[in-house]
DNA sequence: CATGAATGAGAGTTCATTCAT
DNA sequence: GATGAATGAACTCTCATTCAT
């Protein structure tokens, strides 16, 4: 019940996030969204901040979920791997307002909204969402630490292609975002010892997980 | 004279902005800098956001001069490339401040500080700072539309790096954002046909610009 | 079992009142300790302003038990006088809480808060706690309405010094409250005519009572 | 002309603060007093504690020249200290919102309204308030150390009644405040040396200063 | 008796911007 | 060109209190 209301005020607060930007979705603007008077959204959550600490956490549970399941509904080895790769970028590229989230959340939050344990939980839903890819590298037989830097690169990538797009900035150069990611998730299955031969037998041994120890 | 004054305003919107960051560098607080009333400020610029405007152009300007001189002192070829690269990359990783200026931009501003114009004019000077790198690769024998392909990937790249760097997010990867930018560095001079062998003479054609057309 | 829930709401006031001081205790804080919702404060105490008149109520109640036990502990006469003068000085020396606690009932309470009853009841403790030092300036020989004058200015100038005190003023004049105190004390007995005199033969008719008649 | 106004803002903020008391004295409300919107009571202070503090200011200096004044209008010796210690309890008598003032400032100012210079200044008044007692019990003979105990307790025992009588009470004990603080200062004059004596011949030496060294 | 949810009023403060002088 | 004063709208957040359940 007080979940139920707690989501509304996250809904709102998404809604108006989404519609208004950063700058222009307070406190008063959620609340009013949400059917609330100021006061009632501190019942919820904290701080301002808080409430985009919450909002960044549903955001991140959707990515690794988006990420799990396109992995999933591919044959292991490289279709594996550039379906949660694309997965991953494709969620960013169809919502970049969440994007924009994951930024603000680095920039310009308080310490308060952003407790070090809240920190710690958004750090490791981003990794849970690489998870899948590091997993393929390896599959692929790629030393552990070596799918750790490609996944790395990877993540960088993406993130820089992008920032490009939903800048616009990309239009000056006249490619597509698509396109451009797509060869650079090529370069690296070519790169990979295993990626052109068919795929070894199903390893007994789980891949290394990705964390940080 | 009058553009002695204004300078003198953008020095101190620089060093507000740099030193307080985007959020506390209020015009009040620039104004001071500058030795100014609040409202001089307008006669300088039309809003805040037009302050900020000017302030990427200064900002890009420092860019392409950074890039221009490490370019210039390198032999052409890979080595040539792998500077101008490198100069762009190092230049933002440097400043992070400025990075945060590109980003601002645009993200928050609003369009009376981002005319048409300017934006013609900020677009110009980021396409400059990357025609060495179009240069060099077409120099190496790349044929220019992939060259651009090529030069499109590597900004992608850089400001993904820069990106993951500049919020801290690399840590969790356990990663060093320069190796990692080194690395994608050499794989594009390994991708690249006369990288390894001997420049060629010469060219007499010029190298096709970065253009939009 | 009413009383004693009552209770631990006004303890729980009490330590936030104590800890945190007036502006910091509000109802949230009080209920919160005494493992209760806000809105349960209200079956027990109808403001919050009567929340500090009871406690206002329980400290006069310590206060006046301080003094009884001091001037039970001592001889009749002078060091009796001087015993129940200064437990009532160090009382609110010690706990200068209870000190604000009486100047807030005075400053900022609400008419709700300070019904005329409570008030009464307030009155008729503080009465109580000077009521030994009336009677033993009687036993001195000092006629009922000049020991009134004499307990009146003792109470009152208890009550400067400890606000010198508590405000850090008397610091300025490089003065400790203590000996300040003591010596109005010692002014006080000298000008009490029996009182370096042995004592009279315990007058059988009590001494007339502190009252407002 | 912007002394003007922020004596304009001063004014409100009295007439808010004497009408309505401390908590009810709200920037808003200053602000409509003086003809102001909110905003513009912060080109003149720098928060509200900062505006109590200049109120506190100026009620002290109203002291002081009331002291002076009264000290000035008698002759030397005991009927000039009477003049002087009646005149400070008088204008606290008289201006019962002043003392409010002086205990709010010492009891809930924040460190940014109360800055160690203006506390400083604060106290320097203060002092400069009670010197002329102090001067008058060195001319009759008392020793600076002891004058300056005598000027710290009447002090506090002005305060005591004050509050005694500030809070009603004093009433309590069916006495008059002035009657009160009347028969302490007769009881300082007779204890003091010289004062029931004809004034010695004029001192050359000037008397200590009141000061914390 | 107690909860839990919500209100509504208000707090202090900030800031880009305007405009008469 | 520059000032200085002021606006007005916004901001986040706090809190005593109420009331249906």
């Amino acid at each position: 019940m007080a979940d139920t209301r707690r989501q509304l005020v996250l809904d709102a607060a998404r809604s108006a996030f989404f519609e208004l930007g950063m700058e222009k979705a307070s406190i008063r603007e959620i609340a009013q969204r949400a059917g609330y008077t100021p006061g009632a959204i501190y019942s919820y959550f904290a701080s301002k901040e808080a409430v985009y600490g919450a909002l960044l956490g549903e955001s991140l549970d959707r990515l690794v979920e988006a990420v799990q399941q396109q992995a999933q509904a591919h044959t292991p080895g490289a279709p594996r791997l550039h379906a949660a790769a694309r997965a991953f970028f494709d969620f960013y590229r169809d919502n970049p307002r969440d994007l924009d989230l994951g930024f603000y959340l680095f920039q310009g939050m308080k310490p308060r909204g952003l407790t070090p344990e809240l920190n710690e939980a958004l750090n490791a839903r981003l990794l849970e969402s690489l998870q899948p890819c590091q997993t393929e590298l390896e599959g692929l037989g790629m030393p552990a630490a070596q799918a750790l830097q490609e996944v790395t690169a990877l993540f960088a990538h993406a993130v820089g292609v992008l920032v490009l797009s939903h800048t616009g900035r990309i239009r000056l150069f006249r490619q597509a975002s698509d396109e451009l990611f797509q060869r650079y998730l090529e370069q690296l299955v070519a790169r990979t010892p295993a990626a052109s031969t068919p795929p070894p037998p199903q390893s007994a041994k789980p891949a290394a997980k990705v964390s940080r120890k």
